[in-house]
DNA sequence: GTTAGCACTCTCCTTTGTAGAGTGCTAACC
DNA sequence: GGTTAGCACTCTACAAAGGAGAGTGCTAAC
């Protein structure tokens, strides 16, 4: 904290020293005051050993190169996106969670549900807690998961739901209408059969393997079972919108940026499209680990004052899906960086836990 | 239109006809536009034959008996939520939905998901866009729900995944951990078992059934059988809380009521509780049929500035769930209340088709 | 290269004034 | 007695004006 950094080392093709610690404090004072940063604060502040003025010609040079900007003529310095890149990319502390933090984590996960479903929304109500942003959780990508087991069950007469439920517990349901009448034991037939062959197939090619067992069954079977199969087939390569779920939109409210309704407004409506929080998350999907998107990186133009944190939960080296917070671009990176990758990193245990014999 | 109301004939035990018709014409016009009615607006716009100073009388007398209220002194008048609840109970003129909305509420539901669960998150959807309110529905309450299915999967050595699908086709999963490893067969088996014993048994009763299929076949199995059954029993009467889900909660933003960010918190707060959202449902869910719930009368308090109309959706005289929108108390009480049935009807339709074989 | 000093700018808040809408009251009218 | 016109009064909303405070940019001196 009292060095003195008056010297002008560059760092290899970035900023030098002095300049750098001015947009880590400029950014480090934002992030908790949500106040531009005039160049006395800092000089009080943070004791750099250099007055004002100096501090001043820096942060002029700092805008100039785009990396702070001014609201407006008279007011501090606020880091620009590309500042809150370097930031995070550069001189972000990394910050580790604190002991009862974990703690909470683990005893919130602990206190959990006995529907495999609700573990979902359980982890990013863990992460709202903790972030205090709202946070989404991309559903676990069937395409990803193993198959478990099957089960089609006759609702009435025409209608028949099929079960599928993958290793890591996950269940997905399917209506199928069907022209004809069937009966319940050539379902509990149909079943078995299916449970027998499709044992850890990819969901991804379960459609294909499905086709393939039907050619080979052919003969031994009659025109109904061949039908259902057929339906069976469809129905089970629709690909549905893929779920994402939210909590904690609230918290969104209590950030300065979005006191006005008119600015509040996009972001709601951002969380509240399933197809939009789908692309917020969709990308990092992808990509294993950690991602943060700042800005105007974001592809949805209404995040485009927001920052986004992700972080992909997996099972054995599969991503499954991915979780993600979204805060104004003045969050506090580390912190939300290390939350969300801890959470992330604790669901995949409990899948990876649930999947393994 | 036209109609002079000079005379003073009373109704039954409430206001005499003129001071209906200027709750009724206060209450539209507020309805609409949101800003509180003066007795010249009144006496311009709807042509009761009277003079605003006749009005004035009329609306202090109205205020004095607690059917109006003034937010300041030199505004108009607005109805109090005992002006509304007068309103809805006696004037209010029931409007049904034009063609063309029928229409599109049956196209929406054409175009349906072929996912079970995702029906409900549809409902309120339809709900939400024809009303511009955010809209709430209370999951099938299992209870009330008759058994068609259940089957246990094995997800690895120690857990198994119970699933129970009711005559609606809604699933309902628990997962279990047993102290024992359990061979699948054996899974198999029992599973088979309960799917015979428990055909058409009540999600009521169903605890209380197995307990007793447990004890009268308690001999012809071994400790495994017995101890897995203990189990399942234990985890189906566990009563996991009542699922309400919420959509088009931004709708809530466009409301001038909720301009105000500290307005608004509070609704969106109770919005994004699930216990809230089930208290707002909850009472609905017992008396059938549709019920509008004016301001104080929540229990919720921050919805004390909201009214909340609900309706029940059911089968077979079963009522399995409710529908419901929240709205500022100056909703268009008619226009919903036609909207909120018809959908719950339209749902129920659905569900009883499914149910019936 | 660094710093002090100073004029300038911009926001935010408060004050002041005005227009507009609406009421309550009184006295007159039917 | 109910109804109405007239008028003073009240309150909000909006705009304009002024002052305080924070911060910058520039210049000249160190």
């Amino acid at each position: 904290m009292n060095r003195e950094y008056s010297g002008k080392r560059r760092v290899d093709g970035g900023l030098d020293i002095r300049k750098e610690k001015i947009l880590q404090v400029v950014t480090d004072d934002y992030i908790e005051s949500a106040e531009p940063v005039g160049s006395r604060t800092i000089a009080k502040k943070y004791n750099l050993g250099i007055s004002p003025a100096t501090i001043r010609n820096e942060m002029s040079d700092l805008e100039e190169s785009g990396y702070l900007r001014q609201p407006h003529t008279s007011a501090g310095r606020i880091p620009s996106h590309q500042g809150y890149r370097y930031y995070v990319d550069a001189l972000m502390q990394e910050r580790s969670l604190s002991q009862s933090e974990l703690e909470a984590i683990r005893s919130e996960f602990e206190a959990k549900t006995k529907r495999i479903d609700s573990l979902l929304q359980q982890t990013i109500k863990v992460l709202s807690q903790l972030t205090k942003f709202p946070s989404l959780i991309l559903a676990p990508q069937l395409h990803a998961a193993v198959f478990k087991y099957i089960q089609l069950v006759p609702i009435n007469e025409y209608n028949i739901l099929v079960l599928v439920v993958t290793d890591s517990g996950f269940i997905e349901n399917k209506l199928i209408e069907t022209p004809f009448p069937i009966h319940e034991d050539e379902l509990q037939r149909i079943s078995s059969m299916l449970n027998r062959k499709l044992q850890g197939v990819s969901l991804r090619n379960l459609g294909a393997t499905l086709m393939r067992e039907i050619k080979e069954e052919m003969l031994a079977h009659d025109r109904f079972f061949h039908e259902t199969m057929q339906l069976l087939v469809k129905a089970l390569e629709t690909k549905e919108k893929e779920r994402v779920y939210l909590e904690g939109a609230v918290n969104i409210l209590e950030q300065p940026e979005f006191k006005e309704i008119e600015k509040l407004k996009p972001i709601m409506m951002l969380l509240e499209t399933e197809e939009k929080r789908y692309n917020i998350l969709a990308d990092s999907s992808l990509t294993h680990g950690i991602r943060i998107t700042i800005g105007e990186e974001n592809t949805e133009e209404a995040a485009h004052e927001c920052s986004i944190v992700t972080a992909t939960y997996e099972v054995g080296g599969r991503t499954l899906g991915a979780i993600g917070v979204l805060g104004p671009t003045r969050m506090d990176y580390a912190r939300v960086v290390s939350v969300v990758g801890f959470v992330a990193e604790y669901l995949s245990d409990l899948l990876t836990d649930l999947c393994k014999k």
